[in-house]
RNA sequence: GCGGAAGUGGCGGAAUUGGCAGACGCGCCAGCCUUAGGAGCUGGUGGCCGUAAGGCCGUAGGGGUUCGAGUCCCUUCUUCCGCACCA
């Protein structure tokens, strides 16, 4: 008898598949389409578990609906740029296309071990030039609507190297390569595209996902962008005439409560501000010092409120009150106005602010119910809502009521307005890197920032480059890629020198994919209207929020060019959990990974799919255990053995699906079996379908095993059609999980033709009802016995059942029955006084 | 601090609609088979009491709703993740 041989087999049916070309999809208007998506990855390192798992979850995923009668668009690509490969260059000497092209091959030879049902006629791969040209034209497009744009922005700077740093390279604050090196802030002229102008699109939008993608992927995104309703209020400065200093605030309620109005260390208005104020110099040694350490986001959460006074006054034009003007370093250049107004008593930042440096406090607000607030007994800030004091004219009026009125009147006397801030940026896409896009203008002396025309893309990235990882831009450091010819005067100009972020390359490529090898276009309109949304993207939860809202930021971009019709290009969006060892996710830098070929070396692939997919549930994180893989291989051979040995008989059978199934005289093994597995199909259809637990999937077709096993020997009382049925069944539901196994089951059931083209088998719902069903029987909740009733048993006979059943009759002998009630075909609960 | 997810045997997990808690698998125990077993097969396996029949307890803790709660409500705790001085 054969054995299961998992490497003979799998490399079998890939070749197969290959030959027959099974997955490869065709733009086909007249079908139903199914585009399975998993995030495209970086080749870097070694695929491992972790990596299989998000392949395996969206291969059994694609597999199914292709039974199904999809027309499944299911494709694989290398998201090629980055720093790794330039760091590695510098490290090894390799060129960064060599070492990535190396890893694309590793890449590409793991996933097809896998046997994953990709259409490898669309792999991209992002470094090429056929697909970055399309990054500059969305560029020049973009230029053109006044989406990219222009501006000064700080970046990370290493005196040592005298290059820009990724903020991957800066550990804690020091350089990568320099250990002892601090990192300094540097202010440089840099390439945004406008997201912000899609703010509130991106937030509304939402509301198409929220059936689709993980309610914690949409939070994530939804603070990301924080939108916060407010109000500006300038605060005229005390003998600067015209200099007026905004504040955003979303408490203009408390505005009669205001100690101080707080600058940013770098607000643009300190310069005139501080402009002949005593201590000039000093106050200037501290700026330096305050704009230097805000280098680490992490930091800044907990460090001290520090700032000091700048000598001047401003008017709240509220009150008319005067109030000193501070520098304080918790104020954030980026967010609102870079000023904020001081009010201690309503605001937890501002009251230890002001704890510290005896700024006054002042209640404006109480609480509408409970205890008025004291100022003596103050320990924290009151940031709720309440209703105002001591406000001049808006005494009385609850915050609601306030925070209208107020900047409505700031309005019309011209010192406020309202305001919506959001805390979504701009996104700043320039790199001083050499291995990414490069960005198609030029700089003329005569005619400035000059767009490439679109029939000089693209704009190649130059091959010989010295990279150092010192020193400005590489490409800087090519005089044949810097200088050029302006395309409007013919005079001399120089190339922009730096390159995109990379996560430009993965904003679109799934649109890529729908018309890969196009070269006139980024991709055909029709073409992709056919095949979009994504009906299923299936990726890490790391990218919830920068690759996502890129995704859907380019999307909205895109359909007002013309080019797509989707608002949202994503329609379901499932995340997988992470795989674990000792407790932290594989990683190479850990030294904990499991590698996915020595995983298909030692038990086949196939096993490493059903462990992945049988351990956890697809969402939740998983901790690798070397026995459970025991046990996943273990049940491979058992199915094989189970099959091989009793195909003999059945292979010249043919399954007819449409045949009626005969119950009546089925022998009650038959019966048995028949019911097991149309119970199965409905539930693993059911995972499939709607609640992608997979390994409940699994643990289904274990029970199914376990059933025909327990009915041995099948050769007895159960009829050749009978089996070969059930045993056909159990190979369909097997597939889309563990494919290559289930293709050489069902030759040895007879098939000559690939199981990749089958259908996925329906269950019939009277096939699945049990005769007799079990009634359990409670007295006040407890289980007290058990009974068996007809399927068709009706409420009254299952009372009288559970009531005359001996056992219980017994024990509410004498007892005084308060109620009885009757769950039909569950239970029936007797309540006693 | 804000937001999100989770907490069930020795372990991974199941319980889909409020109805037998622990499916399925791992591990462990016993037996069979074998020259051998890190192969295969059969059976057992939440805790406590009991020879047994059976009983009691049990889903992080406390409270509630209900005939009935792992599941619903309130509350406390713990863990993980994201954002983090956003005015």
């Amino acid at each position: 008898m054969a054995e299961y041989d998992p490497q003979a087999i799998e490399k079998k049916w890939q070749q197969e598949w290959d030959r027959t070309g099974v997955f490869r999809a065709e733009t086909d208007p007249t079908r139903p389409k199914y585009y399975l998506l998993e995030m495209l990855p970086y080749p870097s390192g070694t695929l491992h578990m972790g990596h299989m798992r998000n392949y395996t979850i969206g291969d059994a995923v694609a597999r199914y609906h292709r039974m199904r009668g999809y027309n499944v668009l299911h494709p694989m690509g290398w998201d090629a740029f980055g720093l790794p490969a330039e760091n590695a260059a510098i490290q090894n000497g390799t060129h960064p296309r060599a070492w990535t092209n190396a890893n694309i091959v590793e890449f590409r030879r793991v996933l097809r071990r896998f046997g994953f049902s990709y259409d490898w006629q669309r792999e991209i791969s992002t470094c090429e030039p056929e697909y970055y040209r399309w990054n500059q034209w969305f560029f020049l497009r973009m230029l053109e609507k006044g989406i990219a744009f222009r501006k000064k922005s700080r970046v990370n700077w290493c005196p040592q190297c005298q290059t820009v740093l990724a903020n991957e390279q800066v550990i804690e604050g020091y350089c990568w390569r320099h250990e002892t090196t601090l990192v300094e802030q540097k202010e440089l002229e840099q390439w945004f595209l406008r997201i912000t102008k899609y703010s509130d699109e991106l937030l509304e939008d939402m509301d198409q996902l929220t059936d689709g993608w993980p309610e914690r992927v949409l939070v994530m995104q939804q603070n990301w962008i924080g939108k916060s309703k407010g109000a500006r209020v300038r605060f005229d400065v005390d003998g600067i005439a015209g200099l007026g200093l905004e504040v955003f605030t979303t408490r203009i309620d408390t505005i009669y409560g205001v100690s101080a109005v707080l600058l940013a260390a770098t607000h643009p208005s300190l310069d005139r501000l501080l402009d002949g104020v005593p201590g000039r110099a000093a106050m200037d040694e501290r700026l330096r010092a305050m704009r230097q350490s805000s280098v680490k986001a992490a930091d800044i959460a907990t460090a001290e409120k520090v700032g000091f006074f700048t000598g001047r006054f401003a008017i709240n034009p509220f009150s008319g009150e005067r109030v000193p003007i501070w520098v304080a370093n918790f104020v954030l250049i980026e967010y609102g106005t870079g000023a904020v107004m001081c009010v201690p008593a309503h605001d937890q930042r501002d009251f230890e602010f002001a704890e510290k440096y005896s700024l006054p406090l002042k209640i404006v607000i109480q609480p509408l119910q409970g205890n008025l607030l004291r100022l003596d007994r103050m320990s924290e800030a009151y940031t709720e809502h309440g209703r105002l004091e001591e406000s001049g004219p808006y005494t009385g009026l609850t915050s609601d009521e306030a925070l209208e009125r107020m900047a409505a009147d700031a309005k019309s006397k011209n010192f406020g307005s309202s305001e919506i801030t959001y805390r979504l940026k701009d996104w700043g896409i320039s790199r001083q890197r050499y291995w990414g896009t490069p960005i198609p203008v030029l700089y003329c002396e005569k005619d400035g920032i000059v767009p490439v025309p679109d029939d000089q893309l693209p704009v190649r990235l130059p091959e010989d480059v010295a990279l150092t990882g010192q020193g400005q831009s590489p490409l800087a450091g090519v005089p044949e890629f810097v200088h050029a010819k302006c395309p409007k005067c013919g005079g001399p100009a120089r190339r922009e020198t730096d390159t995109m972020d990379t996560f430009v390359d993965s904003s679109w490529y799934f649109y890529r994919y729908t018309d890969p090898h196009d070269d006139c276009a980024p991709f055909d309109k029709k073409i992709a209207a056919y095949w979009f949304p994504i009906d299923q993207y299936v990726g890490g939860i790391t990218h919830a929020i920068l690759h996502l809202l890129y995704s859907r930021f380019f999307c909205k971009v895109m359909r007002d060019l013309g080019l797509v019709n989707n608002d949202e290009p994503i329609a379901r969006l499932f995340t997988q959990g992470m795989v674990q060892k000792g407790g932290v996710a594989m990683s190479k830098s850990r030294g904990n990974v499991v590698g996915a070929i020595d995983m298909a070396d030692k038990y086949g692939c196939d096993t490493g799919r059903m462990y992945t997919l049988f351990a956890a549930p697809p969402e939740k994180d998983l901790e690798w255990n070397e026995q459970g893989i025991e046990g996943s291989s273990r049940f491979l051979n058992r199915v094989y053995r189970l099959i091989e040995k009793h195909a003999g008989p059945l292979k010249s059978i043919a399954v007819d699906w449409n045949a009626s199934v005969d119950l009546a005289s089925a022998t009650p093994k038959e019966k048995n079996l028949i019911r097991k597995a149309h119970q199965t199909l409905k539930r693993v259809t059911n995972d499939f379908e709607i609640r992608w637990h997979f390994n409940t999937s699994v643990a289904l077709i274990m029970e199914l095993v376990n059933e025909l096993s327990a009915q041995e020997p099948l050769e007895q009382d159960v009829s050749p059609i009978v089996l070969k049925r059930v045993l056909a069944m159990l190979v369909l539901m097997l597939a889309p999980m563990t494919p290559h196994i289930a293709e050489e089951l069902w030759e040895i059931l007879g098939n000559s033709t690939t199981l990749s083209r089958e259908s996925w088998p329906l269950y019939r719902e009277d096939l699945t009802r049990e005769e007799q069903i079990e009634i359990i029987v409670q007295i006040n909740g407890r289980v007290r016995g058990k009974f068996l009733v007809d399927d068709s048993a009706s409420e009254d006979e299952t009372r009288k059942r559970a009531l005359n059943d001996p056992r219980i009759a017994a024990l509410i002998a004498g007892k005084e029955i308060l109620k009885v009630i009757v769950v039909q075909k569950k239970l029936v609960n007797i309540v006693l006084k």
